[in-house]
DNA sequence: CTGTTAGCGCATTCAT
DNA sequence: ATGAATGCGCTAACAG
């Protein structure tokens, strides 16, 4: 019922290996036997058994996307951007969701490789920075990329200088007129609360900013987490007149406090996030906030995984560009 | 390196068909063959090989989940979901977004299954109502479980009475005092969109209010069409002083422009939506809405497709119990 | 540039 | 209740 190589080859009038070469694009096979090929399996609607494929080639021609965020959002885009790269290779993708906190994490990867076998895996923060898992990772031999990661100059996949987008961001507000700029941080876990952390205290120095320490409060990348920020900042005697949401749920938990207690943004309070996920543009005020291509993160990830697999060309760490996305959120410091 | 079935047979002492009864838990073993099987899989930490199995059984041990839906939140539960069923199933998932505005869309599902030979696909609205799909996916004789499809009672999957639903909140605006309530529709392709018109239409009825086809307009189940349909209420000559939004994003886009005019929600307007999205609890105001259990019908639906595939419990539809989030977004009709 | 010959690791007859 | 033989559809050496 199904076409099988064999059918191809017979069609085509030429063996089955040949048949092989021109579906795994290798040398060595004329122009004119390639098309008389293709003919054949386009007729035949020729499509190669993955089980077969894999069982044969020991690949399993399958990549995995081990994930642990509370981020929807961010999971789905970087899933379209694998997809993507994968399809182009003609790859299948397995999804991993982890729960990181959870002592085991590290024995569900190893049963998702003894079970699947993925030839390589894109690791999405926190785990892109999970030393014990990396470690294992490194010990079975098993190819990785990463998107995010803390430590960005070794390795292969995809990362964005958080640090300088962020940096610039608030240099852009200080620039507005603000003074006292407060930060709600990430979670511990991840390399992003480091450098976002960071990317602020070079702004404010830029500025000529002295940081005054009480107004970076803990956070962890949620919603939740920007409303108790914001209270704490917002309670104090003399209280930021803008305030930087670690992501954009963070500072979306800021608006909101901010709406609760009937202060006006921008004219009372600036507020900034990062990622500009598709909430940033849907709240009122929409929010400024740097946007991080988490789509195209993903598809280069898998791509430079794809590429290391293959041999071809070397893979490498790629660096993205970051984009500034000021919208209603900042404005001038408030008068008086 | 890695244990096969024969290394598994050789230390246990019997054949690899008797190792091979044990993994697949087929009927004719002695329990004590059972447990030496058992024992020395363990020891040799034996995994079977997902390739090998599928291409020698003729079955892939996967499952497909087909979508084309703009919101990554509803897309990201229902995966876990089936995620869920997955894993205890011992089963794998494909994901295959689809563009189901463009042709070839049913060819693209086509070279799916060819390919990964998935033992069956769980589809997601629209995908659910198109039908030259469906009859395609007849003819090659896959079997696919539905979420929320337009025709619930055929077929095996999940659903939620939407409609009843829909009357259900409606009624209870109503009961706020309301009288003139406005509805921005969803997209034309989705059965979501009929069943919430029609449980619109039903609560008015029970609330002794006659439907003013003015107020109900078209939109997509879009921020954007939110935004659009309320410009569109918001200027008429007798505004309505509530507006359903046919999902949460259209709400979302309500209070947007809302927001954007000085009203204040729910003072001079209130708004409601549908699904329960993480967004709805995390503007200002909280959307009123309608909780549906996405992780929940995802499970479900894979579950008993799971089922089917077995040959287990005879699988059915399965109705899922749904249950109003009455928050800050709605409130008494403005008096005057 | 192309074809031939062996398996990949397992499920599946059919024996026993 | 258990085992031996056959082949799933393809890739991987090696020949030509």
């Amino acid at each position: 019922m199904r076409a099988r190589i064999e059918d191809v080859a017979a069609a085509a009038g030429v063996s089955i290996k040949t048949v092989s070469r021109v579906f795994n694009r290798e040398p060595n096979v004329r122009e004119e036997t390639r098309l008389k090929v293709e003919e054949a399996a386009r007729q035949l609607k020729y499509r190669p058994n993955s089980s077969a494929r894999s069982l044969a080639g020991r690949r399993s021609y399958l990549i995995s996307l081990l994930y642990d965020n509370p981020s929807p959002n961010y999971v789905m885009e970087v899933i379209e951007g694998v997809l993507a790269a994968c399809e182009q290779a003609h790859y299948g993708l397995t999804l991993r969701p982890i729960d990181f906190s959870r002592r085991g994490h590290v024995e569900s990867v190893e049963t998702l490789i003894a079970q699947y076998r993925p030839d390589g895996l894109v690791l999405t923060p926190p785990l892109t920075d999970d030393g014990p898992l990396l470690r294992r990772l490194r010990e079975m031999d098993v190819r990785y990329a990463t998107i995010s990661a803390k430590r960005d100059n070794a390795g292969i996949g995809a990362t964005l200088d958080e640090r300088a987008a962020v940096a610039d961001m608030t240099a852009h507000v200080a620039s507005l007129g603000h003074r006292r700029i407060g930060h709600i941080t990430g979670h511990r876990s991840h390399g992003a609360r480091v450098w976002r952390l960071a990317g602020y205290l070079d702004g404010l120095r830029r500025s000529g900013i002295e940081a005054d320490p009480e107004l970076v409060v803990e956070g962890e990348f949620s919603f939740e987490s920007g409303i108790a920020g914001a209270r704490r900042l917002l309670d104090m005697d003399d209280p930021p007149t803008a305030i930087f949401g670690a992501n954009d749920d963070t500072a979306c938990g800021v608006l909101y406090e901010a709406a609760a207690r009937g202060l006006k943004v921008p004219e009372h309070l600036s507020v900034f996030g990062f990622d500009d996920t598709p909430m940033s543009r849907q709240v009122w005020p929409s929010l400024s906030t740097v946007r991080q291509p988490s789509r195209e993160m993903g598809r280069i990830a898998a791509q430079q995984l794809l590429n290391a697999i293959a041999g071809h060309d070397p893979a490498r760490m790629v660096r993205v560009p970051y984009q500034l996305q000021i919208r209603h959120s900042t404005g001038p410091v408030p008068q008086g």
